[in-house]
RNA sequence: GUGGGUGUAGCUCAGCUGGUAGAGCGCCAGGUUGUGAUCCUGGAUGUCGCGGGUUCAAGUCCCGUCACUCACCCCA
């Protein structure tokens, strides 16, 4: 036997019973947003580059360093998503969505793909699930979505995760920060990286873990002591917004995201069960993006969650959120008769909407029983020579070992009716 | 891109100062061709990540390599 494939580095396998978790994470984050009226959006997993180099920005480490980019077969330059909401605008604007009633409210869930070193809670492929509400700069449209991200995190019974809010200003009030911090950054000892970053995007370097640069970082100018008076109307609107939707947060005056088109609310949920990484889910508005696109000149909200790294939060906090799937009849024949008959009869319950199953291959009645018992079925029907002689079958409750004997006629009703929802 | 840790059965792991490959769980079968989750008995699965070196002898020591993993960085 030579070498098993194996998957790609970065990536994995989302095996049964695990994968009941992932799907009930997924659904239950998207449930309050089909609840508040969003519809979905399906858009390609791939776009032409321009896309995300224009909508991300350039000087992201996203767009920079983390992109999976090819030539395809008629030379044009293609990349895998590295996150949905270029892609959702990309769609907005062809399709001249920002023609219709406004705001136009978006979700999807899917895969994207970043080419990073690995490590717990990171990977080169992963789930999303994001949101947009485009069209519309109304900070009670900021709150909503954030609103809506907590919900589903609350849904899933997580405790342990927290809000992290701010304002990055926009073009009335960022330009003039954005000064005061390089001016004041350009007077610290910092490493030569660092001070790269300083140049190309100022506002990553207050997010630095080490302790040696936040030291220096304490009078730091912020953001949020020179937003512009509309920008700061809109932030303390979102505030009580939030508050009268009973949603708490912890101010992050230094708060940076990674992408380059948040403007103004800018939001990140975080929790501790991630290992080295935190950010279970995060977003914010964006201004410029429908333009950089192509498209008018309208503003968004959006935000993006981790479906991988909740799942991880929900295992980190001890959550039983997956309801055993298995199903509800098990058949156990004995004999090529029986065997016939049993194939029948799990057909029969599934075509009227009850799960059922039996066995296949050879096995004896214990190893069938062992099946019966490890499919989760609360009854067994047990078909043997002897009972089909008599024109009955044995409908076993799993549970309480009660056994009856039920005549072959009655018996696809019967089950249904013991069993059935 | 940089650093640390770990590679032994399907899974979790033990294996001391080198001396013929182990346990638990799981799986399969038997005890009972008519009954599972308990109990008893038996069985299958390993080029000990890979390559080289030292040695009479390497899972064990040394070198290299690959993979996984954690962290930096960055982020969902």
């Amino acid at each position: 036997m030579s070498e098993p494939m194996r998957a790609p580095k970065g990536t994995f396998d989302t095996l049964p019973p695990d994968s009941a978790q992932f799907l009930a994470v997924r659904d239950t984050l998207t449930a309050p947003l089909r609840r508040a009226g969003y519809g979905y959006i399906e858009t390609p997993t791939f776009e032409d580059t321009a896309v995300f180099s224009r909508g991300v920005g350039e000087s992201t480490d996203v767009v920079s360093k983390e992109m999976y980019t090819f030539t395809d077969r008629g030379g044009r330059s293609i990349t895998l998503r590295p996150e949905f909401t270029a892609g959702v605008m990309r769609a907005f604007v062809e399709h001249r969505l920002y023609a219709g009633a406004l705001p136009v409210k978006l979700w999807t869930a899917g895969s994207a793909f970043r080419y990073e070193r690995p490590q717990a809670g990171r990977y080169r492929h992963f789930t999303q699930v994001s949101v947009e509400a485009i069209g519309v700069d109304d900070p009670a449209l900021d709150a909503e979505v954030v609103a809506l991200a907590a919900q589903g995190f609350r849904d899933l019974g997580l405790r342990d995760f927290e809000l992290l809010l701010t304002s990055l200003g926009d073009a009335t009030c960022r330009p003039q920060y954005r000064e005061l911090l390089v001016d004041f950054l350009a007077k610290l000892d910092l490493d030569e990286d660092t001070r790269r970053r300083a140049e190309i995007n100022p506002l990553r370097v207050l997010d630095d873990k080490r302790p040696e640069v936040q030291a220096q970082l304490d009078d730091a100018p912020l953001m949020v002591d020179h937003l512009s008076d509309s920008t700061k109307a809109h932030y303390d609107a979102v505030r009580e917004h939030l508050t009268d939707l009973g949603v708490t947060w912890t101010e992050a005056p230094r708060l940076v995201r990674g992408l380059d088109y948040y403007t103004k609310t800018t939001f990140e949920f975080v929790h501790s069960g991630l290992g080295s990484q935190s950010a279970i889910g995060g977003g914010g508005r964006y201004d410029g993006l429908s333009a950089a696109l192509g498209g008018p000149d309208l503003s968004g909200i959006g935000y993006a969650v981790g479906v991988d790294r909740t799942l991880l939060a929900v295992q980190a906090e001890g959550l039983d959120i997956a309801t055993s799937a298995g199903v509800q009849a098990f058949v156990v024949p004995l004999g090529a008769e029986a065997k016939r008959l049993a194939v029948k009869l799990v057909g029969q319950l599934r075509e009227a909407g009850v799960s059922a199953d039996t066995v296949y291959g050879d096995r004896g009645l214990k190893g069938a029983m062992k099946a019966a018992d490890r499919s989760g079925a609360s009854h067994a029907v047990v078909l043997g020579d002897r009972d089909l002689a008599e024109g009955v079958a044995q409908l076993r409750d799993l549970r309480s070992h009660e056994q009856v004997a039920v005549p072959l006629g009655e018996l696809f009703e019967r089950v249904r009716a013991t069993v059935g929802a």
